[in-house]
DNA sequence: CGGTATCCGTTTTGATACTG
DNA sequence: CAGTATCAAAACGGATACCG
């Protein structure tokens, strides 16, 4: 029985399943979709053409992914030639406040993080050869 | 000249920028790393037990990069055998809340995303065989 | 239009053994 | 204790071609 913040910093819902929750996140573009939809209903053309170098290939994929997650729906238009919308969920919808707050967090940090590569680097070099 | 919030969804400070930073979080150990370290400052091996199937090479390789972003500090104490220990910097620390209202989220919708999944999978089968 | 299928190189991760 | 080094496996990502 552990208390879910105590100071120790238990990760709480067991790692296990936090780090499945994680997944969700973790592939490259999910993200940028979740941003791409977050201004309502979008065509499939659409979201690709708002991130930017996104192949066919990616794009479906990660939409399929997070269709089966749950976060976003998928709109089929029996039309020819056929129309795709997806849109998020009411579960894609409540996650939006926390990608929100990282993109502010991003922009308001994102010169402190690249200082600190640039001194990182300056100090430790990227020296693996020789000497 | 695109205004950052605009109904749009336009991403802001360049989906480019952008997805320097979200690398931050893309790989697999990263918040996982960050939430150990949300209690205070640790030694690796007290972060390794708490991450439990991490091996070494990989806390290793996490921690280094976080050092390099900035997020982290590490603390070389000189003696033998060697103790080091690992804390948030200012700026790892301003990222936590964030952190932490994502964890939170998993916690109340984790059930959410299982159910959908498995609703997926009833629907769509993992069926790529014959038929 | 909105995908699938295939091939293939790159990156990431893991297992294992060794070290100052 | 806190790492490194090495090798191999697996996941990821991109290019290209084709389809309903």
């Amino acid at each position: 029985m552990k208390k879910p913040d105590a100071a120790g910093g238990d990760i709480s819902l067991g790692e296990c399943l936090y780090r499945r929750v994680l997944e969700l996140l973790e592939s490259k573009w999910t993200v940028l979709v979740l941003h791409a939809l977050d201004g309502g209903r979008q065509r499939y053309r659409q979201i690709e053409a708002r991130i930017q170098d996104i192949t066919q290939k990616m794009l479906t994929q990660t939409l399929r992914r997070m269709e089966r997650d749950g976060l976003i729906r998928r709109i089929v238009h029996p039309t020819v030639p056929p129309a795709v919308e997806y849109e998020l969920t009411d579960l894609g919808r409540s996650l939006m406040p926390h990608i929100r707050g990282f993109r502010t967090w991003a922009a308001e940090h994102f010169a402190e993080v690249v200082a600190a590569r640039a001194e990182y680097d300056r100090k430790y070099g990227q020296r693996d050869a020789a000497e």
